[in-house]
RNA sequence: GCCCUCAUCGUCUAGUGGCCUAGGACGCCGCCCUUUCAAGGCGGUAGCACGGGUUCGAAUCCCGUUGGGGGUACCA
C-alpha cells in the first residue's frame, strides 16, 4: 500500500507556522515511506476564501521546502462540491442521515445549558428535503469509536455523546466534516496528520468513512503550538505568518529546523542539524503530547547561528532583497543609486556575526550609503556629553593629517587623541562612531571609517561638531 | 458544564525501573577576549506539579488530586 499523506489548508488568511509545522510533518513521512504528499486546498467557506491566499499558501509551502511540481495537486475542495452532496444524498438514502429543521435558538432552548449538543430531536420525524433543513448524521447510541492515532494511541469516545452532526446545510453544501472525509477517500488518502484541535472531529469522521463504506486512515493528533500565555497561536492575537517571519529575514532553513524541533529533538546532544538529519530521524510517534511554546527568542538565536554558517557569497546573496526591497519587503532608507556592491562585499562579513534576522542588515551599512548618517538622539545624547567636541576636534585634526587612511593607522591616530585625554579607546571612540554612523553601536568603527572614505568622514566629523 | 487530552529547569527537550549527583539547547547572570555591539571561550543559575501506592529500587509503572491545553457551529 503506498503511503498517501495531504496537507488541507483553507486559504482564509495569511499561512499559520503551525500549518507549516502540519505540512512538514506529512511531507517528512511521505518521504520516509515513498509515499504521496498531495496538497489540497479547502476553499469551501465561500465568504473568507480569497484567490490570493491560495497563491500565498503555495509559495510558502515552495519557502519551506515544500516545492511545486513534488507534490500532488493543488487540489480545490470546490471543484468536488458534487461528490460531497452526492454522499451526503447516499447516507440519507441509507436511512443513516435525517433532514432537521431545528435552529440553533431551539436547541438551546431545550437544553438549558448552551453547550449541550444537538438532543436529536428530529431523529424521528421523517422530514424530508426542503427551505431550512439540514441534513444530520446519525450517530450510534451504543458502543464506542476508537481512534488510532501514531501520536496519542488509541483516544476512545462512547457514542451516545457523539451529536448527530451536520453533513449538509440547508443549502445543500455539505459541511468541514463530511467533505473532508469524502475528498480523503476519493484521494486515497490513508495517513492523516494534523494538528490536535482536530482531534474532537475524528471519531465523527471516522463514523463517516466507515458509513461510507471505507476504512478510516490511520490518525495522528499533534499538540498545538502555543503563546506565551500557554494558549493555541491565533491570527489575531500572535505573530503567527510564516511569511512575516520570512520577510523579518528568518532563513527557511533555520525555521523548519526550529519548527520541528517543537515536541521532538534528533538524537544526540544536538538542536541544530541539517535538514537531512530531520529527514532520517523525525517519527511523528516520538513527537511530545504537550503543547509546545512558540519561542521567538530561540527561533533568532537559531537564525544568527544559520547566519554565521552562511559562505560570504550565501550571505550576500540572502541579504538582497533587504538591501533592495521587495513587494512585501521595505525598501532601504538610501538612494538605489548611492548603493555600492563592492563596499558591501567588503563590509558584509563584519555585520555576519552581528545580525539575528537578515532585516537587521539594513541598519549595520546604512552609513555607507546614505548622504548624512542616521539620526538616533539616544545615541547622540549618549555619546556627546562633554569633552565631545574636542575629541571631535582632535580627531578631525588627527585624521586629516593620516598619511595612510587605513583601519590601522585610523585606530592609533584615535588611540593618540584619547591618551592625550587619559581616555581609553572605547570611550574616545564614542562621539567619532557616532557622529560618523549616527549611532553608539555598530559595526567596527575603523574598519567602517576605512571604507567610508577620508572626505565623507570628515564632513561627518565637522557636520557633528557644529551641532554640538 | 460535558467530552477528549496533557504534565522534567522560565522555555524547547533528553530520559522508556538501577547508567540521574536528572543531560543538552535558548534565555538570564558572571568572567575572559575586546574600539561599541556582536561572535567566540569559560563558568554559573534553574526542573522531575502534589499525594498515595507497586517495587529491593521510580522522573520512569498504577490510582487520585491539582493545574494546563483542545473541542463543544448549518467555520475549517
Amino acid at each position: 500500500m503506498t503511503v498517501r499523506v495531504r496537507f488541507a489548508p483553507s486559504p482564509t488568511g495569511m499561512f499559520h507556522i503551525g500549518g507549516a509545522r502540519t505540512a512538514l510533518q506529512n511531507w517528512i513521512y511521505a518521504r520516509q515511506h515513498d509515499g504521496v504528499f498531495v496538497l489540497r486546498i479547502e476553499d469551501t467557506d465561500a465568504a473568507r476564501n480569497k484567490p490570493e491566499w491560495t497563491d500565498g499558501i503555495i509559495s510558502a509551502l515552495d519557502w519551506i521546502g515544500i516545492e511545486r511540481g513534488t507534490y500532488e495537486g493543488p487540489y480545490f475542495q470546490s471543484s468536488y462540491a458534487a461528490d460531497h452532496t452526492a454522499a451526503a444524498t447516499r447516507l440519507y438514502g441509507e436511512g443513516k442521515a435525517y433532514y432537521c429543521d431545528c435552529t440553533r435558538d431551539d436547541v438551546v432552548a431545550r437544553s438549558a445549558n448552551k453547550h449541550t449538543g444537538y438532543d436529536g430531536f428530529c431523529r424521528d420525524r421523517a422530514l424530508g428535503p426542503g427551505e431550512g433543513r439540514a441534513l444530520r448524521f446519525r450517530t450510534p447510541d451504543e458502543g464506542e469509536t476508537v481512534v488510532e492515532d501514531l501520536v496519542r494511541g488509541k483516544p476512545t469516545f462512547e457514542n451516545k455523546l457523539l451529536e448527530d452532526f451536520v453533513i449538509a446545510r440547508s443549502d445543500g453544501s455539505a459541511v468541514f466534516l463530511l467533505a473532508n472525509v469524502v475528498d480523503d477517500m476519493s484521494m486515497g488518502i490513508n495517513h492523516v496528520f494534523r494538528a490536535e484541535e482536530h482531534l474532537p472531529n475524528t471519531p465523527k469522521q471516522q463514523l463517516l468513512w466507515e458509513a461510507l463504506g471505507a476504512t478510516p486512515p490511520v490518525w495522528g493528533h499533534v499538540p498545538v503550538i502555543v503563546n506565551e500565555k500557554r494558549q493555541k497561536l491565533s491570527k489575531r492575537r500572535d505573530k503567527v505568518s510564516l511569511e512575516s517571519y520570512r520577510d523579518e529575514g528568518y532563513l527557511a532553513a533555520a525555521m523548519r529546523n526550529y519548527l520541528m524541533l517543537l515536541g521532538w529533538s534528533p538524537t544526540g546532544d544536538r538542536e541544530i542539524v541539517p535538514w537531512s538529519v530531520v529527514e532520517e530521524e523525525y517519527r511523528i510517534s516520538d513527537v511530545s503530547h504537550a503543547p509546545a511554546f512558540f519561542d521567538v527568542k530561540k527561533l533568532r538565536a537559531f537564525n544568527g547561528e544559520y547566519i554565521r554558517a552562511l559562505s560570504p557569497s550565501e550571505f550576500t546573496q540572502v541579504c538582497a532583497p533587504w538591501l533592495s526591497g521587495t513587494d512585501t519587503i521595505p525598501a532601504p532608507p538610501w538612494d538605489p543609486a548611492k548603493f555600492d556592491i563592492e563596499l558591501f562585499l567588503t563590509i558584509a562579513p563584519l555585520a555576519q556575526t552581528r545580525i539575528a534576522v537578515l532585516s537587521e542588515i539594513v541598519e549595520n551599512v546604512d552609513f555607507l550609503f546614505l548622504d548624512e548618517p542616521v539620526r538616533d538622539e539616544a545615541s547622540w545624547a549618549k555619546a556627546m556629553k562633554e569633552g565631545a567636541a574636542e575629541i571631535l576636534d582632535d580627531t578631525a585634526a588627527a585624521f586629516g593629517a593620516l598619511a595612510d587612511w587605513s583601519a590601522d593607522a585610523l585606530k592609533a591616530a584615535l588611540e593618540q587623541v584619547g591618551e592625550a585625554r587619559g581616555l581609553k579607546l572605547g570611550k574616545t571612540q564614542a562621539p567619532v562612531r557616532v557622529a560618523v554612523t549616527g549611532r553608539t553601536i555598530g559595526l567596527p568603527l575603523f574598519e567602517s571609517i576605512e571604507l567610508l572614505g577620508r572626505e565623507r568622514t570628515l564632513a561627518r566629523i565637522s557636520a557633528a561638531r557644529a551641532r554640538l
